[in-house]
DNA sequence: TGTTCGTGGCGAACACCGTTCGGCCCGAAC
DNA sequence: GTTCGGGCCGAACGGTGTTCGCCACGAACA
């Protein structure tokens, strides 16, 4: 039988490596949820087993194309500021960067993500809330703290993502590119938010259209300030 | 043929309330992840087709549960101190309602609730909010801030219940029950954070028995706290 | 009273999923 | 030259969410 060449360059030789890299272009391609085993198996032209000899489970590997979704960060240097400028620069790189790959920022609200490039990141945030003069134990939770806002403002910001590209695939013509997308975002919460009973949610009904604005970043700014004022607040005694 | 008797008391005759009662039931028997449209099916006599008339998914069968596990919590009375001490009662509730439900605090993360129970309760947070002084732009953020603290405190507590129960069962005889609990929770993130290179990852290194300690709840008030001087520390103003 | 009709209930099926078993085959070592 | 070991993977197992289409029953109507 002649040896069919491959329809790809040469079958990359499947490796731990291949198969993240494999799994979370698929993850920006198809979406968190819809990728399965089979799909990363037959995106690489193999069989689901095949994976298993790299990967233990499918939340390993997931948790490994996680750490790998952090790789691009680069950490703030001399020129960016002061502590607390590098701090909040940091904190939006590695949202923008898990933000851009679907819900695998969801990886990190389930387990704590101990991979090489999280811990190199955590390790900055670290550093710099010492070096802000935040007392020890607090880094340590502020640590945690910050980690939820990561992956829950990474998660917003792969929704609006996702909507904005279902949005605009849906009418494929020319749009209002930026208002009408975050308008369309926020319309369905909208509507609920309006039709709501005036009499029993009285304070939800007055702040209604505060509620469902701000998505533009302004928003995400804002809580990363509140978190850090926060932290300087606390009584370097710590409770 | 002979009627045969139920075992249980006469079938409750199926309504969208039974449904939901016991999904919520089984998540905390069996675990959020675990509870399939086919168990509840089972647990309530009858097949997984039939409950598709009352509910449209399974996410919509979990965001009416997730309502559920918020019903019970009671809202702050005048006897409970100023707005900041019943809003910090209040979000305790929650977490609490919420994080003896395993994982269901997960559905929060993942979309917006707008159950009557999470509406109620978000009502009360944006009231208190308000008598607080908070300007309105801040309170509306501040609440999906709270949101977010409230989900992830949430699941962080239902691990923590989880774990507590898993080692209860394996050993059966008695054992130092806090600490030990305690100990063991953390405990597998704590070899961790030690086996790490500390060339690499110095600040790591050091905080290491602080990033791991502090589950026992003094962990929680104190991210509570921070989110609240914050908002206060905000200018109202706003940006 | 007899008949029709609509609807709740549900058995069976579809198309998937994660994971494991067992054997294939190829390359290296003896 | 032969044996051996491990990467590789076809096939299967036991699950999943969801839909289709039929049944049976109770109400409304002639």
């Amino acid at each position: 039988m002649p040896s069919s060449p491959r329809t790809s360059p040469a079958k990359a030789p499947l490796s731990r490596d291949a198969i993240v890299a494999t799994t979370l272009a698929l993850v920006d391609e198809l979406g968190f949820g819809v990728v399965s085993m089979r799909r990363v198996a037959q995106a690489l032209d193999t069989g689901p087993a095949s994976l298993y000899v790299y990967v233990r489970d499918r939340d390993e590997l997931m948790a490994l194309a996680h750490d790998l979704a952090v790789a691009p960060v680069e950490l703030p240097g001399e020129s960016d500021g002061d502590w607390r400028a590098r701090l909040e620069l940091l904190v939006d790189r590695i949202v923008d960067a898990l933000g851009s790959h679907d819900d695998i920022a969801s990886v990190g609200l389930t387990d704590v993500p101990v991979g090489p490039q999280t811990l190199r990141v955590t390790e900055e945030m670290l550093r710099l809330l010492r070096v802000g003069g935040i007392d020890d134990a607090a880094c340590a939770w502020a640590a945690d703290l910050l980690g939820q806002y990561i992956a829950s403002s990474a998660l917003e910001k792969a929704a609006r993502l996702r909507a904005q590209r279902d949005l605009a695939r849906a009418d494929a013509t020319g749009c209002a590119s930026e208002e009408a997308m975050s308008e369309a975002f926020s319309a369905r919460l909208d509507v609920v938010y309006r039709s709501l009973p005036a009499d029993r949610y009285p304070t939800i009904a007055v702040l209604a259209p505060l509620l469902t604005g701000g998505h533009g970043g302004s928003r995400a700014a804002w809580k990363l300030r509140v978190i850090i004022d926060g932290l300087l607040a606390q009584d370097p005694a710590l409770r």
